[in-house]
RNA sequence: GGUCCGGUGGUGUAGUGGUUAACAUGCCAGUCUGUCACACUGGAGAUCGCGGGUUCAAUUCCCGUCCGGACCGCCA
């Protein structure tokens, strides 16, 4: 099924059409010269002068000026937005011209009614306007349902929404199911990170960190393909532009594959329609708002050795990272220039990571290093996968490898006795990469609304 | 968790051991022939994060504390 068959089946509803049509979006107006309308919207600007009031209207597709000659006849009008606020919330019936003269999208509307549906308060706690928008981090957070008003937030989620409908179509159209993991775990699940523990009549449960387990699960229930976007948490006080101690994770696993390659075919066709798709939908104003272009035909995404990635650094760059068996930082953002430089890439592979940086789950390969890899999008870490060690006695081994207690992955080891296929699967990490697709400082940003170490409101 | 940095009108900043704490923006009032980041004039608005110390005097210097940020580590 492709999402346009699912806006048919909800156009037919005639119900759900006549709330869909009542609300005129600012964006369609140029539908509705010469008719009398009803506008819904935030008031943006006041300009109260002699002889005439303009009124800027915002909603989530554009801006309207709404024109109101001093008059007898508008007089009772001419109170209303006298004592009008910035950011009240109006209803606004009139006549809507075409009027050159009018910088603002060369139209006005000439109100015959006026409604003020709420009051905002005269001073706002932060500052909104979009050509300064200067207010401090801290504070845009604490009054997030402000700092979203601002339209090139709203963009934001629109190409959120844009991405994970681009990613739902591909997957639809490539014969995987959707799962819907359980966040309370009486097991710790495993990524590595620090757990949160939360009272459960009485006992310990734990948060999820990671659908790793059960994604895996859905393999030996024969399930193919499946991918889930869904919550994670992780208990880390990590104070950084892209830690959250809550996110969306999109996960994704596939059976009967070959290798991690086959994995990494996947998720390379995911990111370039996910591009192909904002481009498609949102590329003009994308490209207006926050200069954002998209290539017509993108690269095919280096995959680079893991060990080979790190001579290249210590050649090309002079640096030398600090840890032996993983990339810190900076070298993931010189591999980031280094994929652009060579090949143009803004997406890279950093594949076959050695064990000691990988946890138990992932597969060997011959050459004794991990069948893993690292998606990293213009030098930031986006993804971590890999194909999943199916066989349970090399798994019971390398968990053991590991120091865990192989009691308290029964449960799991158990997916693996009685027929599991081949597979292997990634996690993904959306807001990392919009973040970095908006150029923005942090994942706070993209995020809705942020939950880290010292944030938990509101 | 480690290192470094910061907290001054509603907001963003400047500044100072001394009696009126400055600027921009926002807000209020008035003026203004259609504005469009309107313009102009005037006005209100700050116990300078909190506690203690030094001093004749602290928003300023010192100590503590709270709150926050940046980078690193951990990872998506």
């Amino acid at each position: 099924m492709k999402l346009g068959d699912l806006r048919d089946i909800i156009r037919k509803d005639t119900r759900m059409e006549r709330v869909f049509m009542k609300k005129i979006y600012f964006r369609d107006l140029p539908a509705y010269y010469g008719q009398t309308i009803e506008l819904h919207g935030f008031v943006d600007k006041i300009r109260d002068l002699q002889y005439v009031q303009f009124v800027v209207l915002r909603d989530s597709s554009g801006k309207v000026q709404v024109t109101i000659e001093k008059n007898e006849l508008l007089k009772p009008i001419n109170e209303i937005v006298q004592k009008l606020t910035k950011e009240s919330t109006v209803k606004v019936t009139g006549v809507l011209h075409e009027q050159p003269h009018v910088k603002l999208r060369g139209m006005e509307l000439i109100p015959s009614e006026f409604v003020v549906t709420s009051l905002a308060a005269e001073e706002l706690p932060i500052d909104i306007l979009d050509y300064t928008n200067k207010s401090n981090k801290e504070l845009r957070l604490d009054n997030r349902f402000l700092d979203l008003r601002l339209e090139k937030n709203y963009l934001i989620f629109k190409a959120q929404t844009v991405a994970e409908a681009a990613m739902r179509e591909y997957w639809l159209d490539h014969n995987f199911v959707e799962i819907h993991s359980p966040k309370i775990l009486g097991t710790a699940s495993e990524s590595g990170a620090e757990v949160f523990k939360l009272d459960y009549f009485g006992r310990t449960v734990f948060l999820a960190q990671s659908p790793q387990f059960y994604k895996q699960m859905a393999m030996a229930s024969g399930f193919n393909n499946v991918f889930e976007i869904a919550p994670a948490f992780r208990a880390e006080n990590s104070h950084t532009a892209y830690h959250a101690t809550e996110f969306t994770s999109i996960d994704v696993e596939m059976s009967w594959i070959d290798s991690h390659h086959d994995v990494m075919d996947l998720e390379e066709a995911l990111c370039k329609h996910v591009e192909k798709r904002l481009k498609e939908i949102l590329g003009k104003e994308l490209e207006e708002t926050f200069k954002i272009t998209f290539d017509e035909n993108l690269p095919a995404f280096p995959r680079i050795p893991f060990y080979e990635a790190k001579r290249i650094i210590a050649e090309k760059y002079k640096y030398n990272g600090e840890k032996e068996h993983d990339f810190d930082r900076k070298e993931e953002e010189l591999i980031g220039l280094y994929a652009k430089k060579e090949f143009g890439s803004d997406y890279v592979f950093v594949i076959d990571y050695p064990f000691a940086a990988r946890p138990f789950y992932h597969m060997l390969g011959e050459n004794g290093l991990t069948k893993s890899f690292d998606l990293l999008y213009r030098g930031i870490e986006i993804t971590t996968g890999a194909q999943r060690e199916h066989r349970i006695d090399v798994l019971m081994r390398q968990a053991a490898e590991k120091g865990l207690a192989l009691e308290a992955i029964d449960f799991y080891l158990n997916f693996f006795r009685y027929g599991v296929p081949p597979h292997g699967g990634y996690g993904y990490g959306l807001t990392r990469f919009l973040m970095r697709l908006f150029d923005q400082e942090s994942i706070r940003d993209v995020t809705f609304l942020y939950r880290g170490p010292n944030r938990v409101n509101p």
